[in-house]
DNA sequence: CAATTTTATTTGCATTTTGCAAGTATTGAA
DNA sequence: TTCAATACTTGCAAAATGCAAATAAAATTG
């Protein structure tokens, strides 16, 4: 295992695998996509349509497309926002929320459990490490922040 | 920042914005999955449909077209198994092979930008962090595999 | 060895997802 | 007041998806 990419990309991909067995929340079922949508409104204060779309890297035209399904499956309210009546405010339901929650700790039970084949010291190294990492991708102006920004 | 949840749904966003962006290769674009399609082939050896559908874990109908559609890019190359002759081998072809290392090349600069905000041993710890990572992920059986798998 | 089952791959078809272009509505600027 | 910019939605046509069914070649069974 040379290439550091090689590395990145077996990480990245078996994260995703993760997060799609995490998207059953009482039978209903929640695509990949729709789980990082709730994250992402569970996450900001009060976004745009425009904001969580940006932030998920989402034409705005699909995203708007998306908030409407969400919204029919009550998971997620759209609110006009008093200062400009252009901008819809975006939150979680209380359904909604109960499905974020559910999900975060579907999320971290299975990272605990892939923790349990560390010791302390080598999770905590992890843990370090994926947190340097953000702050180094943030920094970086370069890539990482929104496809083609 | 305390969800450690959270740290790995930024990271591996991150790096999916990173990998959306190095897909277009001498003007001709290539999709995200696409580009995971070409790493698995030159990762496996002499790999089946079948066993880079499951790695990747895609429905092996969708798989078969996007094989198909890449066939017609000449980026693979579908060669029939002598000993089995329900199976086809992939593999890449010149020009296919010439994408993924373009790919692969464009996505260790970006790492390595990143990286350029640490220091040595920041570096050092992180890539130590990530293969532990990807061992602990393969002894798991819970999760992290195909899924559903 | 003939009949049956299993496995690998492909196609039909209907559904869903996508994104550009164009639309509406509201705000800001000239 | 007029015109441009912004936030969001819809039309439409193209692409991606996945189940069911088809094909074709092993492997198994009796």
């Amino acid at each position: 295992m040379e290439n550091t990419r090689e590395l990145f990309q077996i990480m990245t991909r078996r994260f995703g695998f993760l997060n799609k067995n995490c998207c059953s929340v009482d039978g209903c079922d929640i695509s990949l996509i729709q789980s990082h949508i709730l994250y992402e409104i569970d996450h900001q204060h009060k976004p745009s349509i425009q904001q969580v779309a940006e932030a998920l890297g989402t034409d705005i035209t699909t995203f708007s497309r998306q908030v409407q399904s969400l919204i029919k499956m009550n998971l997620v309210k759209k609110t006009p926002d008093p200062d400009d009546r252009r901008v819809y405010v975006l939150s979680l339901t209380m359904e909604g929320k109960y499905v974020a929650t559910t999900i975060d700790q579907q999320m971290n039970t299975y990272l605990n459990e892939i923790f349990s084949h560390m010791n302390e010291f080598e999770k905590e190294t992890v843990i370090r490490s994926i947190k340097l990492l953000n702050e180094a991708m943030a920094k970086s102006s370069l890539c990482c922040t929104t496809p083609m920004g």
